[in-house]
RNA sequence: GGGGGUGCGCCGGAGUUGGAGAGCCGGGCCAGACUGUAAAUCUGGUGACUACGUCUGAAUAGGUUCGAAUCCUAUCACCCCCA
């Protein structure tokens, strides 16, 4: 049966263990999902993800309607067959692009104008046709079209911003409900903003709630403010969440985050950093931040991590690393994005173990503080 | 051996035709940032020091001049042409 079973939650702290059935495959939460914008994690195989199991990964619907089409991806019979996945995939609805790309956006009550990064032109982003678009795309989880605000945001803003976002809410529900089917074996999110106001994510979360969908997430959220705000807001929306429903906290984040959310009742994650931060040189270990570009390395001959889930962070040098990455060679990127998903990962299934032996709290507390301030 | 040309900061380039510059553009190097990916990207630094300032500085050594990277002399280096 599609949708989300609560297994176990922990007896001190809120930490969760829980299983997302989906079309392709279960997932087993607390779950991290490696981001795949354009139908790539960059710079990794499908064979290294499933080897790090990487039990899902994200697509975005906003980048892939630009390129390569949805219509395309449909034609190839969906996104697995397209990119020969078989495993989940969620797609993001656009929502974050209404944030990322606000230069080059207009929002209206009816959606969203963008004008595209890739070469100028307009499109219009309507809830009913993110909605529709993910429907091509097949992915097995879907996400409501919403505004992710910024921060800071004003609160005048951020309170009509979450109202508009309800109302597109019902506009995604409506058009699945009235739509083709297609939908029938697709999970849809619906997402809690209200900024960082805890009246307005009370608000947002009990009206989310409302809809009864086997998962809800919390976006705006990990757009700049401090971590403490991040956590105070999570643990406001998640109190009035569902306990037997999912939870899925967008964007986030530094490993910390993900143990300190893990701790208020959050089942899944994603975030660009294990990937983009690889490519910019910074290694994620159980020590703490190294930035594998810094002089200090050149001549150090050791392994990258020896802790470390994969195999080329073992076997290759901090040397060699630093020296591709100097020459600007692809296998450093490789050997980078693949070190800090396998960390992520690890990291993540640590706590599912944690959490089933009931001592999630107290090595959570541990392993933080041996991650340092950094992270 | 003779003639001509060019010399500045880690490297390359531009510019400077007597009123100066620790200055421009690339690159390299050294750091930093990054949270539902416009991102193999972006930002800053890169002579010395007693450091929000001061000093030294246009191949080297002299000279002319109120003033020289610019003009003159010598030397050195490199490039081109002739033998």
């Amino acid at each position: 049966m599609i949708g989300f079973e609560l297994l176990k939650t922990s007896s001190t702290g809120n930490a969760r263990l829980g299983q997302i059935t989906t079309a392709n495959g279960i997932i087993n939460t607390p779950v991290f999902m490696p981001v795949g914008t354009q139908a790539t994690v960059k710079h990794v195989s499908h064979k290294i993800l499933t080897e790090l199991d990487a039990q899902i990964i994200l697509g975005n619907t906003f980048h892939l309607y630009l390129r390569p089409g949805n219509k395309l991806i449909a034609q190839a019979g969906g996104i697995h067959n397209f990119m020969n996945w078989d495993k989940p995939v969620l797609t993001d609805s656009g929502g974050y692009q209404v944030y990322s790309l606000s230069e080059m956006r207009k929002i209206s009550e009816e959606g969203v104008s963008f004008r595209s990064p890739v070469d100028g032109s307009k499109h219009f982003f309507s809830p009913e046709e993110a909605t529709r678009i993910q429907q091509d795309i097949g992915a097995d989880i879907i996400m409501a079209f919403d505004e992710c605000t910024p921060y800071p945001c004003a609160f005048e803003y951020a309170e009509q911003s979450m109202k508009l976002t309800h109302r597109w809410l019902d506009r995604c529900m409506g058009y699945l409900k009235n739509g083709s089917g297609a939908s029938q074996n697709q999970i849809f999110i619906p997402i809690v903003q209200g900024s960082t106001y805890t009246d307005l994510r009370k608000e947002s979360a009990l009206y989310v709630a409302s809809k009864e969908c086997p998962i809800n997430a919390i976006g705006g959220l990990s757009v700049g403010e401090p971590a403490p705000i991040m956590y105070e807001m999570t643990e406001n929306v998640t109190a009035y969440l569902p306990e037997n429903k999912g939870r899925y906290l967008m964007g986030v984040g530094t490993p910390q985050n993900i143990l300190e959310c893990i701790d208020r009742g959050v089942d899944m994650f994603d975030c660009v950093l294990p990937t983009r931060n690889a490519r910019h040189g910074h290694l994620y270990t159980k020590e703490g931040v190294i930035n594998i570009k810094n002089a200090k390395w050149k001549n150090d001959f050791s392994p990258i991590d020896p802790d470390s889930t994969s195999d080329m962070s073992r076997n290759y040098s901090k040397a060699y690393l630093r020296h591709l990455f100097s020459v600007n060679e692809a296998l450093g990127y490789q050997i980078a994005s693949i070190h800090n998903l396998a960390f992520y990962l690890w990291l993540t299934s640590q706590a599912r173990n944690q959490i089933l032996q009931d001592r999630f709290k107290s090595w959570k507390g541990g392993i933080v503080d041996r991650l340092g301030q950094r992270l």
